[in-house]
DNA sequence: AGCACGCCGACT
DNA sequence: GTCGGCGTGCTC
């Protein structure tokens, strides 16, 4: 027997699907993963069966073993597998692993033993250098060792692998294999400490001067005793070797926790059944007919924020499952949708799995398996739960369709939609998009009848959509108010304060965060690995850059004039401060990256600023999405203008869907709410429609921009990636790149493509990690025959020596 | 990407 | 005469 194998070890320029011998003891089933020898050295790689065939397997390498006692992945799944593959650019393999989940990863760990007669293995292995070589290491360690303790013993690994193969043949070795199921990368490290206070304390007098950093991290824990080791470094700037050194001294332990915990939904009750309203019924009604019938055209479902969109889904849902089919609900962030979540396991019990990054790696392995059984039948979850093994989908939502945490920024550059409409057509299911603000491409594709579309115009309370103010910067500006708060602002903020209501305040800016400028020669310090400017976090005092997470101490004094620094622009903190000065009666809650940790979660924010009623919550790009607040009844954007000037065609979009966002998270209660949309282009369409609430205004204006431009949905921008440590290297290889495109697109075969091509131009941040970044954008309407030429074209790169240290990748419409 | 093969200069 | 430098080419 032979099986074609797709196997970890190819990169993409020679991945393709090899041939192995499969012995047929070893009954190989295409979807179980294998371990496999690979390349000259017979490197033993992971692999995974995509197909068996009938035949001599003569002069083929033999699989090693079988890892998985059932196919992981289904014929569909595979085939999945190969469309991700051909569409993002990726391996086989790559889009494999995205498509498992992390628990299924074993670590393979052999423990070798020394047998009676390998006591005299040098004699009966004198011939074999390398033998000798193992059996002495194991010699030396009592006779028994794992793999890891002798791989540094024989160089080349595969030697060491024939070494011991030979050693197990000669029946001088036994070997036990276990599978351990490796511990996720998904997963904080605590430090906590590990001898008394006291001893810290005195430690760290001791060393105070000649190892100031352990000092500080042991005065920190000695006060707390134990927190993550993330956030020490940032507090204290110590760098993970230092906390290796006070690990080796003894005052410290390592350990594991997962990030996020599974909400907790044991209090959860069943809930009633639920009532539609007149729009809501209708849609259902629709769509549930339409999926009697088999008809799997995707669906758009238009409406507007807090028109009870969930409801449909939950009722279409029961539907699915009634019929004996399994549903899946997608959503953006699932740290930000706990109502969300609670509602679903109100519905439906036991039949839910919760599939998302911050589960424990054993608990999402756990979840796949419930799925793939058939026991859970719904799923939920972010981008990666699309490729959950639902038995006999039926409906594939993915709610605020138009957000961008549904593209993956990794290999494989998936979006979450496009594989959802492939799975739909290929297993019979329909997908449902469901948005406020749907993408530009989504509407178009519903106006064009390729998607049906729905809408819901009406709030489900009935209510009005709040008034949107806007309130003009420029003219607070020349009546003297520099600060981020306006007077129009600051007298409904202490108005409805008065009338104990509540208001959310929205900036677009992450953390506390702003740059040191010098204000004699206006420079502005820079990371040393990556050209960017480094933000001053005030929490720390120091200064960080977003890239690489470097940190250094704020100096008080310009590195090049040696004039003075100053911290420039407005974080939430800074608000936060002028909230203080302009309104001391009320209280601000502030919810951003720095005030967001393990012990102080989301929920526990939101909690407190439900329960406690506190006036007005301030934070970033946290507060915008899901939360529905009775007495809120002002919301704010403080800085509209900054997602407009995003150096991409997609910021208008971003940019109006996230002012909508905002300002619909007013007035959900019996109050009538207000939104106040702080600018300094009042007159700028994107905001004045975004404040109208006007999508229908803002899609007939971009779709044409868009079509002008020929950008998506009218063609498909492909970027091509170029990176390394030689700035002119990587110029040059991107140079070389769009030659050789430019050359192929001559041939007559593509004449008729009409592609554009731009650059090589810097990536927004040139330098990370000390590697340069360029890239190619290419425009050409969606054609299998562009995606293929470019897929040799990158093999033909990665081949070609010139281009040597140049990293090479593509993504198709990008979202960054 | 690894890794081996192979063809040249500095050593025991 | 051998050890080891890295340039070249292949991976079932």
């Amino acid at each position: 027997m032979i099986a074609k194998i797709a196997v970890s070890a190819a990169v993409f320029a020679i991945d393709k699907p090899y041939s192995y011998a499969a012995p047929a003891s070893m009954a190989v089933q295409p979807g179980q993963r294998v371990m496999a020898p690979f390349g000259r050295g017979n490197r033993r790689t992971e692999g995974i069966v995509l197909a068996v065939e009938e035949g001599s397997a003569e002069g083929l390498k033999p699989i090693d073993r079988v890892l998985d006692d059932a196919p992981v992945l289904s014929d569909t799944m595979l085939r999945c597998a190969a469309f991700l593959r051909k569409r993002c650019f990726c391996t086989f393999y790559e889009a494999v692993k995205a498509m498992l989940p992390a628990g299924l990863w074993f670590a393979v760990r052999d423990t070798y033993e020394m047998t009676e007669a390998g006591r005299d293995y040098r004699e009966a292995a004198k011939r074999d250098r390398n033998a000798v070589a193992v059996m002495e290491r194991l010699e030396a360690l009592g006779g028994t060792a794992e793999y890891s303790a002798l791989r540094d013993c024989v160089q080349p690994e595969g030697a060491l692998q024939d070494a011991l193969r030979y050693l197990l043949k000669k029946k001088l070795l036994t070997s036990d294999t276990d599978m351990l199921r490796r511990v996720g990368d998904k997963t904080e490290t605590i430090l906590t400490l590990a001898a008394s206070p006291e001893d810290a304390l005195d430690y760290a007098q001791r060393k105070q001067a000649s190892a100031p950093l352990q000092s500080e991290v042991l005065r920190l824990l000695a006060s707390i005793g134990s927190a993550g080791a993330k956030e020490v470094r940032y507090f204290t700037g110590a760098t993970a070797q230092t906390l290796r050194r006070l690990e080796t001294l003894g005052y410290l332990s390592f350990s594991e926790r997962e990030v996020l915990r599974r909400v907790d939904m044991t209090d959860v009750e069943p809930a009633p059944a639920l009532t539609l309203n007149d729009a809501q019924a209708k849609i259902y009604g629709d769509i549930a007919a339409r999926l009697d019938r088999g008809d799997c055209k995707p669906s758009l479902l238009y409406g507007v924020t807090g028109s009870g969109k969930t409801s449909v889904y939950i009722k279409l849902i029961e539907h699915c499952l009634s019929k004996g089919k399994s549903a899946m609900l997608l959503v953006p962030e699932i740290a930000l949708t706990p109502q969300l979540m609670r509602q679903m396991v109100s519905h439906f019990g036991e039949r839910v799995a919760i599939l998302h990054s911050g589960l424990r790696i054993g608990e999402r392995y756990d979840e796949w398996k419930r799925i793939r059984a058939g026991d859970a039948r719904v799923v939920i979850g972010t981008r990666s739960a699309v490729f959950a093994p639902l038995c006999e989908p039926g409906l594939l939502i993915l709610d605020e369709e138009q957000e961008h945490t549904y593209k993956s920024e990794n290999t494989p550059r998936y979006h979450a939609r496009e594989v959802a409409l492939w799975r739909g057509v290929h297993e019979k299911a329909m997908v449902l998009l469901g948005s406020a603000t749907p993408s530009v491409e989504s509407m178009y594709h519903a106006k064009n009848g390729d998607h049906v579309l729905y809408t819901l115009p009406q709030r489900y309370n009935g209510k009005p959509l709040p008034a949107a103010q806007i309130a003009d910067l420029r003219q607070e500006l020349k009546d003297g108010n520099s600060g981020a708060i306006s007077s129009l602002l600051l007298d409904r903020l202490r108005e409805g304060n008065a009338r104990g209501e509540q208001a959310i305040l929205f900036l677009n800016r992450r953390g506390n965060s702003r740059c040191l400028v010098c204000v004699d020669c206006g420079e502005v310090p820079q990371c040393p690995r990556c050209s960017v400017s480094l933000t001053y976090h005030s929490a720390n005092r120091r200064l960080m850059c977003h890239y690489c997470g470097h940190s250094q101490p704020v100096t008080e004094i310009c590195p090049t004039c040696g004039g003075h620094l100053r911290p420039t622009g407005v974080g939430t903190q800074k608000v936060e401060q002028e909230l203080h000065e302009k309104l001391p009666e009320a209280q601000v809650l502030r919810m951003d990256a720095d005030t967001v940790s393990a012990t102080n979660p989301h929920e526990a924010i939101l909690r407190k600023f439900r329960e406690e009623k506190i006036p007005i919550l301030l934070g970033t790009q946290m507060v915008a999405k899901g939360l529905d607040f009775p007495n809120v009844t002002t919301v704010g954007v403080l800085d509209a203008d900054l997602a407009l000037y995003v150096d991409h065609y997609r910021a208008a979009e971003t940019a109006f869907s996230m002012i909508t966002q905002v300002v619909g998270r007013a007035g959900r209660g019996s109050a009538e709410g207000v939104a106040l949309i702080q600018t300094m282009t009042p007159q700028h369409k994107v905001i004045r429609l975004a404040a109208r609430q006007d999508y229908d205004a803002f899609y007939d204006m971009e779709i044409a921009i868009r079509e002008a431009r020929r950008f998506p949905p009218f063609a498909d921008l492909l970027t091509v990636g170029f990176s390394g440590a030689s700035e002119g290297r990587v110029l040059l290889g991107a140079s070389n790149f769009r030659r050789w495109l430019e050359a192929s697109l001559r041939r007559a075969e593509y004449r008729d493509l009409e592609v554009e091509i731009l650059g090589p131009s810097p990536a927004p941040v040139v330098k990370v990690n000390d590697r340069f970044r360029y890239r190619l954008t290419v425009c050409c309407r969606s054609d299998p025959r562009l995606r293929d030429l470019t897929a040799h074209l990158l093999r033909e790169f990665a081949k070609d020596k010139n281009n040597r240290g140049v990293g090479v990748y593509a993504d198709i419409n990008p979202y960054e």
